[in-house]
DNA sequence: GTGAAAGCGCTAACAA
DNA sequence: TTGTTAGCGCTTTCAC
C-alpha cells in the first residue's frame, strides 16, 4: 500500500501538503491538488484506514453478535445490518455465539479493545436461561453502546428492536378461532427463548379468553425430531384442526406432516407460523406466515446504533423499537 | 479504554515499562510486573486492538465476500470460516455482493485500505456472468491474499476450495438409473453459475452415457416461481420418475409437488437433491441429499488463507482443495 | 532493571 | 500557500 509519505516524497512536497491536497484543504493551491490527486490516482491511494482508527478513536465498524447463523431469521437480519450499515460507511464484524454464554462473552471482550464502536447483538439462548447481563452492562460501561434485537435482556438500558410476538400469536390464533376451528395447537422449537414465551402467551391468552380447550403446546427441543413430535402430537389429539407454530420450520413440518396423515390442508386444518417467503414454499399449500420483517428490524438496529455512535455525548434514555408484524395469507388457512 | 500511559502514570514507571511488563519481557524485574500486571487487572486493561495493527502492520482480520446471506449453504460457510478463523484469532469482516460485479468490486476496494490481511470470497453471479477477473487480481497486487471457495474464477491464480459437483451429479443420475428409472430430469435454479453448470453436465454426462432419453432440464429463474415450473414439468412429462436437483429448495419443493401430485414418492419417483439436514426435513419422505460439507469449506478455506498469512514470502503455488461431497440416503430414493 | 526515543500512517494546530 | 510538529497507542532498539 502507497502511503502519503511516498506520494509527499515523489512530489517534492511535505506530507501535510499531501494529506490536505487529497482533502480538497482550502489552504491548498488548485496546482498543487492537481499534481497531488493526479499522483494519488496512478498510484490507487487508499487511505489507511488503521491509522485513520488510531487518529480517529473511532473505526467505523459495528460488532455483530449473532446466536445462529443458520437461522434464517437471524440470517436475514444480519442481511439487513449489513445493508444499512454499508450505507453509512459502517463494516460489521460478526461474531457467532452458537447460543452460548461463554462464547458471547467472549466475543464481547474481544472487540472491546478498539475493534469496534459499538455492538448490535441478539442474545444467546444461554444467556436468557441465565439471566445474566453482567458482561452487557461492563461492555456499555467501557463506552460501546449496544443495540439488542428480537431476544432482548430487559434489564440492560440500551436500544432495543423488538417484534410484537405476544400480539402476533394472539391475533394469529384469534384468526384461526374466526375460522370456527376447535382444537388449536401450539408448537415450538423455542420455548426457551424470551421471544418463544412471548408468542407462547399470546397463544394462552386467545385460547383461553374463546375456546374450551385447554392450551396444548408442543415443544420440540431438536429441530431433527420435529416430523416425528409433530406426528405424536396428531395421532394424540385427532382432532386438532389449527396449528400456530413459532419458529419458521415447524410449520411448514405441520403441514407436510398433516398432509402424510391424510388430513387436508386448509379444509381439516388450519396452519399458520412465524417464516418467510423462502421456507414458506417447503410446503404444499404454501404456509401462512407471520413475517417479522428481518431486514426491517436490521436496518432499525443499525439506525439505533449509528445515530448513538454519531451522538455519543448525547446520553438520552434508551430507544425500544418495535417492528409490527404482518400476516400474509397463503393457502394453508382457510 | 485504558491506556499503557495512563497506567505508566499512576505506576511513576515509564510507558516502555509496563508494555515489556505486561509483555513478560525478560528486562524486567519480576516485582514491577507484579505490580503492573495487578493494575491492569484492576483497570481491565487491553492492548489497542488499532494501535497494535498499525504497528504490525496486519490486522488479524479477514474479509469475507458473500453473494448471498440468506443461501443456506453460504450462511453455513460463513459458519465454518468463523469458527476457524476465531479459533486462529481472528475476526472476520462481513460483506454481501448481493450476487452483484459492482458490490463485489466495491467491497474488496472498501476493505483493501489496511482493514484485513487478506480475503475468503464466493464469486458474485454477474461476476461470472461477465467473466470479469481484473478486480481480483488488482487485490492481490495489493499483496493482499484471496481465497476462493465453491463458484470460482479459474483464470485467477490463488487458492479455492471447491466441491466435486460435476462427479457429484454424475453418481447421483447414475444411482437413480441403477434403481431402474427411465425417465430422470434435472432441475436447477443456479444454471447460470459455474458449479451449476458442472453440475448439469454431470447429469448430462451420466444420461447420454446409459438412457434412451434426452436430457431433461428444468431452469427455474426465481425461486418464488419454483412450484409452478416443477408442477408444468411433471405435467408435460408424466412419465418422469426420477429428479436430481442443483440446488437446496428445489429438491424438497420437487417431493412435495410430486406428492401433491398424487405420486408416491419413492415408489413412482425418486428425488436426489443438495441440500443440508435442516432443508432437507421440509419434506415427507425427506429427501436425499448430496452434501457438500459447507463448513468443511469454510474451515479449509480459513486455513488456506492464514497459511499464507502466516507465510507471505512464500510464494508457493496456489492450492486447490476439493472438498468432495457425500450422499445421505433418506427415504426419498429406493 | 528501567527509560527515552523512534516509528507505524494519518490529521490538524500552529508556524513560516 | 506550504511545512513543522505533536500525538493517537503500541512495540522495540538503544542508552543509561
Amino acid at each position: 500500500m502507497v502511503t502519503l509519505k511516498q506520494l509527499a516524497k515523489e512530489l517534492n512536497v511535505s506530507i501535510s501538503t499531501v494529506s490536505k491536497a487529497l482533502n480538497n484543504s482550502e489552504e491548498i493551491g488548485q496546482e498543487t491538488i492537481k499534481r497531488v490527486k493526479e499522483l494519488a490516482e496512478l498510484y490507487n491511494y487508499k487511505p489507511n484506514k488503521v491509522a485513520l482508527s488510531l487518529k480517529q478513536n473511532k473505526t467505523n465498524t459495528i460488532g455483530v453478535i449473532i446466536p445462529d447463523i443458520l437461522n434464517h431469521f437471524l440470517a436475514k437480519v444480519l442481511f439487513g445490518i449489513e445493508r444499512e450499515a454499508t450505507l453509512h460507511g459502517y463494516n460489521i464484524i460478526t461474531c457467532i455465539s452458537n447460543e452460548s454464554l461463554e462464547k458471547e462473552k467472549e466475543s464481547l471482550q474481544l472487540l472491546a479493545n478498539g475493534s469496534v464502536d459499538g455492538f448490535i447483538l441478539c442474545v444467546a439462548e444461554e444467556t436468557q436461561m441465565k439471566n445474566e447481563i453482567e458482561h452487557f452492562k461492563k461492555t456499555m460501561s467501557q463506552g460501546l453502546p449496544i443495540v439488542m434485537f428480537d431476544r432482548v435482556a430487559h434489564d440492560v438500558m440500551c436500544d432495543k428492536v423488538i417484534v410484537d410476538d405476544f400480539d402476533a400469536t394472539y391475533r394469529a390464533t384469534k384468526s384461526l378461532i374466526d375460522e370456527n376451528r376447535k382444537h388449536i395447537a401450539f408448537i415450538s422449537n423455542i420455548d426457551g427463548l424470551s421471544v418463544g414465551k412471548l408468542r407462547e402467551r399470546g397463544y394462552n391468552k386467545a385460547i383461553l379468553e374463546s375456546v374450551d380447550h385447554k392450551p396444548t403446546v408442543l415443544s420440540i427441543s431438536k429441530l431433527k425430531d420435529a416430523p416425528q413430535k409433530i406426528k405424536g402430537l396428531f395421532k394424540k389429539n385427532k382432532n386438532i384442526d389449527g396449528v400456530i407454530a413459532a419458529d419458521s420450520s415447524s410449520g411448514v413440518i405441520a403441514i407436510n406432516t398433516a398432509l402424510s396423515f391424510g388430513l387436508k390442508v386448509p379444509k381439516d386444518i388450519s396452519v399458520v407460523g412465524f417464516s418467510s417467503q423462502s421456507v414458506a414454499i417447503h410446503s404444499i399449500p404454501k404456509l401462512t406466515t407471520i413475517r417479522q420483517h428481518a431486514k426491517v428490524i436490521g436496518a432499525n438496529a443499525a439506525q439505533l446504533l449509528i445515530n448513538r455512535l454519531k451522538n455519543m455525548s448525547d446520553d438520552s434514555d434508551p430507544k425500544t423499537k418495535i417492528v409490527k408484524t404482518s400476516v400474509v395469507k397463503s393457502k394453508s388457512t382457510l
